[in-house]
DNA sequence: GCCCAGGGGGCTC
DNA sequence: GAGCCCCATGGG
C-alpha cells in the first residue's frame, strides 16, 4: 500500500487537493462536488465569496432560491441549495463553532455528519479528514473502481469494508491519507473511467506489487 | 450530439 | 437491503 502511494507520488507529484480557505469552506465544498467536478466548484464558491455569503450566518440568511443561483454552475444546485441549508442549520446548535462539532471522536463525528440531509458516507469522511483533519481514508467512485481493476475488490464491498483495506494497511497519518486518496482520483480520472480511454494502462506499472 | 463528473435522498418490492 | 429514479451544469 504504502509502496504504491510512493510511485503514485513519483509519477503524478503532490496533488494539493482542497486547497481550500478554511474547514467551513471545505465543508461547503464537499457538498458541492457531489458528482460534480471541481472546476465547477471553484466557480460557485468564487460566487458565493462574491456575494460574501460563504459564512454559516449569511447562508442561513440567503433565501434557499438565492443561493441556488449562486451555485449555479454546480449540477443539481436546487438540492445542493437545500443542502447547505440543513448544513449551517445544523451547525447554529454548535454555536457555528467548528472546532466544538470536531471535538468529538471520529465514529461520533461520523454518525452526526450522515444525520444531516446531505452528507452520505462519501461527504462525511471528506469533511472528517480534510476539515477535521482526522485520519480516515476517502473511498470514492474512483477508489473503487481501481480497486476492482486490481482484483483487489469486485464491486459487492460495503464502503466500511474497502476502507479497512486502507486503515489496516497504513499508518494512520492524516496527510498520507489526505495525498493518497487526491492520488488515486488523479489515476482514476486518466485510467479507471467506466469507459477505459487510455491504449497503455499505467496500473501495470503503479499498482504491480500485487498488494494494492 | 454524447458522455459523465471528487453523491445522496426517496421510493418500491 | 438491494435496485431503481431523480436531481439537471459544463467541459471534453
Amino acid at each position: 500500500m504504502e509502496e504504491v502511494f510512493q510511485r503514485l507520488l513519483a509519477r503524478y507529484g503532490p496533488q494539493a487537493w482542497w486547497p481550500g480557505d478554511g474547514p467551513f469552506e471545505v465543508m461547503v465544498g464537499a457538498i458541492l462536488t457531489q458528482a460534480t467536478s471541481w472546476k465547477n466548484v471553484e466557480k460557485a464558491i468564487a460566487n458565493l465569496k462574491e456575494a460574501s455569503a460563504l459564512t454559516a450566518v449569511r447562508l442561513r440568511q440567503i433565501p434557499e432560491a438565492e443561493l441556488a443561483g449562486l451555485i449555479h454552475p454546480c449540477l443539481y444546485y436546487n438540492v445542493k441549495a437545500r443542502k447547505l441549508k440543513a448544513l449551517v442549520q445544523r451547525l447554529e446548535t454548535y454555536g457555528d463553532s467548528l472546532p466544538s462539532l470536531f471535538s468529538r471522536g471520529i465514529a461520533d463525528l461520523r454518525q452526526e455528519l450522515l444525520s444531516i440531509y446531505g452528507v452520505g458516507e462519501e461527504t462525511a469522511y471528506s469533511i472528517i479528514l480534510y476539515a477535521a483533519g482526522k485520519p480516515v481514508f476517502v473511498i470514492d467512485a474512483y477508489t473503487r473502481r481501481i480497486l476492482e481493476r486490481l482484483g483487489l475488490a469486485q464491486g459487492k464491498e460495503s464502503y466500511a469494508q474497502l476502507q479497512a483495506l486502507f486503515h489496516d494497511n497504513l499508518a494512520p497519518d492524516v496527510r498520507l491519507f489526505n495525498e493518497y486518496h487526491a492520488l488515486l482520483v488523479r489515476l482514476g480520472k486518466e485510467v479507471c473511467r467506466p469507459t477505459p480511454r487510455c491504449s497503455v494502462c499505467p496500473l501495470r506499472d503503479i499498482c504491480s506489487t500485487g498488494e494494492g
